[in-house]
DNA sequence: CCATCTTTGTGCACGCGTTCACAAAGACAT
DNA sequence: ATGTCTTTGTGAACGCGTGCACAAAGATGG
């Protein structure tokens, strides 16, 4: 694979696949807390178990990276956290926008994990007047006109929507327009962008719902084979059936989020 | 499935993939909404722009729960909310504690998305004295040391854990113990639970991370790659050393909960 | 310098998920 | 009733990701 056996780190980042990126952070945050510990190198076995993940995936996807471990020792934890960071663009300065100082808008500015991974809050920004100049995690609050200005200004290329799921879209068009080209997206609502900007989405109604559905397969099924696959559930919707009334009257309260957070 | 042509709408739940599921959200969020505007059908083209998916995914996934559509019409949007809500197991009231109310936390708290999915906050928990009995959305924080006590008497099975990172296993541990089979985990921490307990991670700093490294490659396409000097493993090292420091300086100057999501 | 031992890097096969493309099914008009 | 038209449901092909298993690479010890 790797052209000859040169240690240089070529910017191979053509081929990395997309499921290798997302384990990236992952391999990153074990290797940093190795680092913390002062060890000098892990083992593909090791660090695995420390992500969580199967050491062969491990392994291939550093082979994605370049060869970066000494076989029978292993990899050097220090000289691979650089070459994670700069893979994923943590050795640069990213500045971020917040919109929507809400409750979550709130936490995220809080939250301590953005600056020691190379990304900083340049601005908060808030529809809500009586927001602006507020100072929220040390930070003064803006008003929503400022948006563009402060983007540009900035070269802010990425920007976090934590607003109602209304107002979700207009925000994002006003960012796209002023020049961001990343998105982090908690409202609830599917974010048409135009091509080149990328959108990642955290939901977490979502998360909540996937975990109900493997909740209600375990309370329905206490054999602990997948036998009778015609009767099994059977029970399960029988019960469910009592509840269609209560499924019906989902109108009201649902209308519109009403707080800041993903639905 | 082939073997017979047997049109029963049966719950054939042991075939679902797990991607389907984790669309099913999706869809109902869609549906709510078609719904909320009393449109009587959908066409899987229509829902799947409003979805933000292909058509074909989209019918191949509703396949999977049996034949809900009319051929040359569509979907009826009433029934099929019904079907995906009862598939999901959101017909049915799940009480959720939620432990660690600090920014996240209470974030999590005052989210309104919840109730109207079927779950219902019963408990907030924290392990700080002060926080006790202080209410948050409503709800009286409750002390670290009644958790099993919530636990068993309000029948939780599912738990939120938006405590800081070093609590997170010892929380999980406690609310496994106690009864609790899913767990949606905030913390940046790989959580070891046995078999049987689901777990699902949403993690703000890795999706920030993600975003990074693509942004970097649309920078880096045109210009050849800015900076980084190759060799220069040793110095960046030192760069590296001074991240793991500042990772270690979690406290943050709210000295109330400083880092409810380190990374 | 050679043998042995450890661990990486990867070729290969398998399974899941996605997408295409179309026949079957039903609505609707005549 | 019959034909036409729309849209579903799905067989089949394809591509990606995962995990196995092993040869190559290098460290280590004699």
């Amino acid at each position: 694979m790797a052209t000859g056996r040169t240690h240089r780190p070529a910017t191979r980042s053509r081929g990395i696949p997309e499921a290798t990126v997302a384990r990236l952070p992952l391999y990153l945050r074990a290797l940093t807390a190795l680092s913390e510990r002062s060890v000098p190198t892990v083992s593909s076995e090791e660090l695995a178990a420390a992500a969580g993940v199967n050491s062969a995936k491990l392994r291939k996807d550093f082979s994605y990276l370049g060869s970066y471990g000494t076989r029978g020792v292993g990899y050097d934890v220090e000289y691979l956290v650089y070459q994670i960071s700069r893979e994923l663009g943590l050795t640069q300065d990213w500045p971020v926008v917040i919109v929507g100082i809400g409750n979550l808008g709130a936490a995220l500015a809080n939250y301590g994990g953005f600056a020691s991974r190379g990304f900083r809050v340049a601005a908060l920004i808030d529809a809500d007047p009586a927001m602006a100049g507020k100072p929220v995690a040390g930070i003064a609050v803006q008003h929503t006109d400022e948006l563009e200005h402060i983007i540009e200004s900035n070269g802010v290329s990425i920007g976090v929507i934590a607003t109602p799921a209304g107002a979700a879209q207009q925000v994002c068009d006003r960012l796209v327009a002023a020049g961001v080209t990343s998105i982090l997206n908690f409202a609830p609502t599917v974010l048409t962008v135009p091509d080149g900007v990328d959108v990642r989405k955290v939901d977490l109604s979502i998360e909540l719902q996937i975990l109900a559905f493997h909740e209600q397969r375990k309370a329905g099924e206490e054999t602990p084979e997948a036998g009778a696959p015609a009767t099994s559930g059977r029970a399960a919707a029988v019960a469910a059936a009592a509840e269609a009334a209560a499924a019906a009257d989902r109108k009201g309260p649902d209308g519109d989020v009403p707080a800041v957070m993903p639905a």
